[in-house]
DNA sequence: GCTTGACTTGGAGCGCACTCCAAGTCGGAC
DNA sequence: GTCCGACTTGGAGTGCGCTCCAAGTCAAGC
């Protein structure tokens, strides 16, 4: 079992030390990492491994709050993976209806992109 | 040619009336909208059509000093052309990039979904 | 003429998610 | 033993994009 400091887990989770910091202070994390006799963090596999589900959460946008109460009830245990299941199908609702709006924002963006290539450098 | 209220233009655009006042004084648009004798604002049609396609920009992602840059060469006039087709290439790469890393994790979250699905009523 | 309601302004305030600061501690190299 | 660099903390600060407030104006209805 590795474990890394502060600076290594920043570098592997591509997030900051300052931000892992915050995340744990903010509840985001299962529990408190652990630490090194010098009061040192030491983040394990399972440590990265959840937080890189954090990552992934709060990449399709889940506020932080939301991510919060996810890891609330993963650290509450074995009982409540329908109540997980709902907010995880609630999050992807909402990401799926993003993307679809996005793309079809990005889809007008490219017929206005049409028209300047046109202008720029006209087809022959 | 219609003329709308500001409260119209809110509701036609799906933006409220102070983001309506707070972008025109930003630089967003790509001038003082008209005014009515009151002083009260008077929307034409070709200003709901560039609010929309500001809409269409900050929808996809794009900041709000990036959208008054895009304006203020709008305003400049012909002649810049190049320089706003490249404006829009960069933007639709971002969005590009964007949409394929939140497709990514949403497989990811995916997965857990169905994890839990297995979990909470298991397949037969 | 008074009330009502929709608007006007400059400027302050807010929520989110970090991001940074100051002051301190620790372990190891020299 | 002292220097360095990586870490620690509580709390303050930042940037973004709105969002709201207070005080005032205007036109229409009664």
């Amino acid at each position: 079992m590795t474990s890394l400091s502060i600076a290594e887990a920043a570098e592997r989770t591509g997030l900051t030390a300052h931000t892992l910091r915050y995340y744990e202070r903010d509840g985001l994390l299962l529990h408190s990492v652990d630490r090194a006799p010098s009061g040192h963090r030491r983040y394990t596999d399972e440590d990265l491994r959840w937080i890189q589900m954090v990552t992934r959460l709060r990449a399709t946008g889940m506020p932080i709050r939301d991510v919060r109460r996810y890891a609330a009830l993963v650290r509450e245990g074995d009982g409540n993976e329908a109540e997980r299941l709902a907010l995880l199908l609630a999050h992807r609702e909402v990401v799926e209806r993003q993307l679809a709006e996005v793309t079809g924002h990005l889809r007008a963006i490219d017929h206005k992109i049409a028209l300047y290539e046109n202008k720029v450098a006209p087809a022959p």
